[in-house]
DNA sequence: TGGTCAATTGGCATAATAACCAAACGACAG
DNA sequence: CTGTCGTTTGGTTATTATGCCAATTGACCA
């Protein structure tokens, strides 16, 4: 394993990370549908303004979303519309998981 | 957001996080090519055995590795074969991040 | 200029991860 | 039975992640 392939699994590896928390997961999932201002997102999840945004911000430095800021309000919005695409093969490892338990 | 909304999101999480490291990853893509014991794992890996063998505990609880013991060693393999396909998905992520900054 | 709303930042407490070493365990050979 | 090999488990420590609160910034309105 040389140094290269060894970055190309960190950097990979950082992207699933940033997915890897529900939070988040749900938030990618609302971002599918359109762009969200971070007062929307807070809405929907039950957890602090401050903590919502550090969230975002995760997103953010994976390149997984971009935002905008206009007015008194920012937007989130995906940067890679097929990142969700993979979740099925995610579901099929659970799927598979639960028939040999 | 309700309960099972939640719990599908925390199992989906959960499968992320078990990816989501560079040694798992890189243990991932071997079992690709084939089974492999614990013993080339570490070969391949720089790190200590038990380690080794804690990530691979990692990636069987997330239902994405089994193992089977023949004598005394431990072989593992994968239990979806597709599961490293969307990392095409995830290098598209990488590609379009280093495009716009 | 003040005030207010949306969002981010800093700070802190707590929990979860990762790595190593040492010890234990199960299968097999002698 | 004893020793050895391959592997897992337990324990410890360092690092990172999470979530809340309080304080700050920036844009807009009165």
């Amino acid at each position: 394993m040389d140094n290269q392939e060894r970055h190309i699994l960190r950097t990979r590896a950082n992207v699933l990370k940033a997915l890897a928390h529900p939070a988040r997961l749900w938030m990618v999932g609302q971002l599918e549908r359109g762009e969200r201002c971070v007062c929307e997102l807070v809405e929907g999840l039950d957890i602090d303004f401050s903590t919502v945004s550090k969230h975002l911000l995760v997103l953010k430095n994976a390149g997984i979303v971009e935002d905008d800021k206009r007015g008194k309000q920012v937007f989130y919005s995906l940067r890679i519309p097929c990142v969700m695409n993979f979740m099925h093969c995610v579901d099929a490892v659970l799927e598979n998981a639960k028939l040999e338990t």
